[in-house]
DNA sequence: AAGCGTCCGGGACAGTTGACCCAGAGCGGC
DNA sequence: GCCGCTCTGGGTCAACTGTCCCGGACGCTT
């Protein structure tokens, strides 16, 4: 087997957790498993990390940093409020076409984080995260529309966070993509509703 | 132990298993824990199942078949079509809270149904039944505010399922209920705005 | 070429898991 | 009483889990 820096290891273990996880379920994330999609030994993953766990939670942090990162990306943002809340919404979309397994994982996580405290914290944050990225782009949408939002930004935050968390779990379920974009174009209408022009 | 009829203790376990995976974890979910749980032996468990799967099917149903069961519970409905709507959402709410595990069980099945072939089909069903209810709901609200939907109804149907779906998973992530409830009612404002005066 | 820290291979460990088995206890009907 | 069905106790099984260890291979520095 190739010989190869701990630090890189590190990262093709994660990377290969990433697509066992996503592809056969987070019960299927053993470490032998992981070990054999990565192509490494468990001598490696030991060697790497002190635990399986620290495994996961480094897991977590990078799934979750990937697709903040994704967020952030620019979407064209300006005319009506509702085009440019239909923009930012169709750009999560992409993200989560872009990888349909992203989104299981992180489902997956969120779901084994809630009861385990060593996790918990990172679950927590991770929201707090994606609250606080729906929230740039309200306030982004705000400035370049002229409007104000009628309702608290970070509520207005959190509706935006629904609604992408319930149209991507009902889609992993039925993956029914054409009702998911519907409904995220509906929502995109109705959210914008939420703004008026600014006095 | 006492001495139980096969069915009662089918259903004791059941129970049991809900408990389990409601407070601990679908991992913790182990035939012995359950039995424990349940305060019953192993052998007790293979004499009313055939194997761990067939509980877990029960489980799904059993979970599912309570949940629509409350929803299809009368709330008042009339008045705005704003008010109705909340007071569906807000109905649905009270199930969530009145035991706050069975959004999480219902969650961690979905997830391992995603990846179990033998469930998938009762995950998908599942969701289903959810969207039928809903779009019940949004028929007897427009037939008694005496509006019509300028969506499809079935599309309607899916926007409630994503706004409770999303709420209550926000929730329980970082279980701060005063901001699912003005997120619900919000939404409901928002879906309202869906609705026209029949003609 | 020698030495040394970094990394890996294979094997082993104890613990847990789902499943199973069989002898026998309880209880209703004959 | 006895029979037969339903249920239970305790034990066993192979498979699999996360973790650990030790000897040795690599490749860089000197």
């Amino acid at each position: 087997m190739a010989r190869v820096p701990a630090q890189v290891r590190r990262k093709q273990l994660v990377d290969a957790a990433f697509r066992v996880i996503g592809k056969e379920g987070f019960a299927a994330a053993t470490t032998r498993r992981i070990c054999a999609e990565a192509g490494a030994s468990l001598a490696a993953f030991h060697y790497c990390f002190d635990s399986k766990e620290e495994l996961l939670v480094e897991l977590t942090r990078q799934t979750q940093a990937e697709l903040t990162s994704r967020h952030a990306a620019e979407v064209e943002i300006g005319g009506s409020v509702a085009a440019s809340v239909r923009a930012t919404l169709r750009g999560y979309w992409e993200t989560v076409e872009e990888d349909p397994n992203r989104e299981s994982v992180l489902m997956a996580l969120t779901q084994h984080a809630l009861h385990e405290p060593a996790l918990a914290g990172v679950a927590a944050q991770q929201y707090v995260e994606y609250h606080r990225v729906a929230q740039e782009s309200l306030e982004r949408i705000a400035a370049a529309c002229d409007v104000s939002w009628t309702l608290p930004v970070e509520q207005v935050a959190r509706m935006l966070v629904v609604v992408t968390d319930g149209v991507t779990l009902a889609w992993l379920v039925d993956g029914d993509r054409d009702a998911a974009l519907t409904a995220l174009d509906a929502f995109a209408d109705g959210l914008a509703r939420f703004a008026e022009p600014a006095h």
